[in-house]
DNA sequence: GTGAAAGCGCTAACAA
DNA sequence: TTGTTAGCGCTTTCAC
């Protein structure tokens, strides 16, 4: 493994091996007519010259490249990070390489604008197969298949995988108002995408169903982000008749209400009950720890891969959605209301 | 931008333009003599096709393609996450694209061996010049610029960007030994990597500096993981004559410390002190919150994208090797030690 | 200012 | 079993 100064080719290996060219594509590509010594030889001269064949002359030749591809428009969010950590696990799995578009090339474009200049660029040139996640595009330009984790609401046309969304927030909510709470803020997220318009059903068959009438007041629209949190957090703690718990629609957001709730020298759970969404690592970390809603959010990854890959190769999928049971995970940001006693606590 | 059965090329655009193919890539590639209808007419169809050219054709003819490959081997790791991100901040600055190639294709190779193939492919494939972060392997095959974050002690050959570990790792002992400890335990990094070296040199040189005597009982030698930081406090709790405080070489080994502390009922700081390095987020979210050694994780990647920028347009760099200063971050996980005036030796 | 033609490294017919 | 040939989508001489 020696430091070449100029790109080896095929031609190269062919030439050192005394074969033609095509002989050692397939030796490459394991075909099985090549007689077991050419094979050998072909593999030791390979290894002697450190040879890897160019992904790129290799996809603009033959339509499989063994690539998966990812767009990822935010890696600052650990939602996405995380999905990458599933996709990876599962393409080491399948014996399947990835990479990573990661947003940001271009200033001037808008993040849907990207997303499509992403997905046409890895698409056919590159990869068999790409996975999209929380996408601001609504359309894609690609010829191989393509799997969306949380589809945008204008595209559920795509395959995609998402997690039980209206359930894990009724699981939120049934908690909260288990514990007392009867004003229960709502911070929404990035509404152009399903899993923000599920949350907040849940959020409100949560409400219909303890027959607590629903407070327009108390439900701000974020964007998923701790800054959006933080100051819709700002908002809801302002209100007159303020809130005793928020159900924040990620943990970022929730983070976010952490924030704004220590500027104002509320205490949490004490004075404020916080439930977040998503499980992120660092909900196990803060202090205190964050009662969230988990989808685990890289069985999502594994689980669009896995999809991706059936589709790939040309097998069929057992429905166009993949939906992720939710479950609450309960740990220090929530309390019983002071002065009430349901189900007597301490 | 709507769905396309089939891959458009350049040759439908020439078609649709009624113009010949290398018109339309003169437009492409902005160069200069084409007329400035010509080169609307072009671009106008290119609009109306939703056109994008194949990164892997382009990329076999010409040597630029705009883009930067990041091989990632540990995903999972917040550190190689923190460098990702400064990376892409700095590819947005400059306009270029990222490819992340993150690792664990084919189980059956080592590290090393995955971080060459991972190279090759997509050296002068697809990419202009690439960034490696924390290398098992010591040397790679590549015509193309490379730039390494926190280099194996092997490779000290590549351009390079490290943090200044031994002054961190100083200063991370002077607190400590300011504090009032005298018997501090160390777990060891990956012990290829020069950043792991040098903190341990930082560690010995904070003793030295002290009069203290180096016992090597108190040093264990992990590899940056929760893991290794778990069973090396675990081996460094159990001494005849345990530590008062441990210094473990980067945040994700401090956590393990945290786990095993938890684990015999040690309470931090009051019964143990702790220092990590790296400062990554979680850090900050970790109760008690971590004091540790920030090294700018982030900008590592931003300088290394940098310096390979320059390379790739073949500007010269400043050095092979760029140093980022450290910067010891105080927080709640240390305590000066019981019953003992600060400033006495005795 | 524009087109024709060659060729980047590779795979896949088709021959031999 | 192996070699020959064409061509993937693109850029780049070299003509015109």
């Amino acid at each position: 493994m020696n430091r070449a100064k100029t790109t080896i080719t095929i031609r190269d290996v062919a030439q050192a091996a005394g074969l033609s060219v095509s002989t050692v594509s397939r030796v490459l590509n394991n075909k099985a007519d090549v007689s077991p010594q050419t094979s050998r030889k072909v593999r030791q001269v390979i290894e002697e010259l450190g040879y890897t064949s160019s992904l790129a002359a290799r996809s603009m030749r033959s339509r499989r490249t063994n690539v998966i591809g990812l767009v990822l428009t935010n890696v600052g969010d650990p939602f996405s990070v995380q999905v990458m950590r599933g996709i990876n696990q599962a393409i080491v799995e399948f014996g399947y390489d990835l990479i990573v578009y990661t947003g940001g090339g271009h200033q001037e474009q808008s993040p849907a604008e990207q997303e499509q200049r992403y997905v046409s660029l890895l698409d056919s040139s590159i990869t068999d197969g790409m996975i999209v996640v929380t996408p601001t595009a609504t359309t894609f330009s690609t010829a191989s298949p393509l799997v969306v984790v949380d589809p945008n609401k204008e595209n559920p046309d795509y395959p995609a995988v998402i997690a039980d969304n209206r359930i894990g927030a009724l699981q939120a909510m049934e908690y909260l108002i288990g514990l007392g709470h009867r004003r229960i803020g709502f911070i929404n997220g990035r509404p152009d995408l399903q899993s923000a318009n599920q949350r907040r059903q849940g959020y409100q068959d949560g409400l219909r169903q303890a027959n607590l009438t629903f407070d327009p007041e108390l439900v701000q629209v974020g964007d998923y982000s701790v800054g959006t949190g933080f100051t819709s957090a700002q908002k809801l703690l302002q209100l007159s008749n303020p809130p005793t718990a928020i159900f924040a629609a990620n943990d970022q957001s929730a983070f976010g209400v952490f924030r704004a709730a220590q500027e104002v020298g509320l205490s949490i759970p004490d004075d404020l009950s916080v439930v977040g969404f998503d499980n992120t690592p660092e909900a196990a970390y803060i202090n205190p720890t964050l009662t969230t809603v988990d989808q685990s959010v890289d069985k999502l990854g594994y689980a669009a891969t896995e999809m991706l890959i059936r589709l790939i190769e040309g097998k069929s999928v057992a429905g166009n959605l993949y939906k992720m049971p939710t479950q609450l995970i309960v740990r220090a940001s929530c309390r019983a209301i002071a002065g009430r006693v349901d189900r007597e606590t301490g």
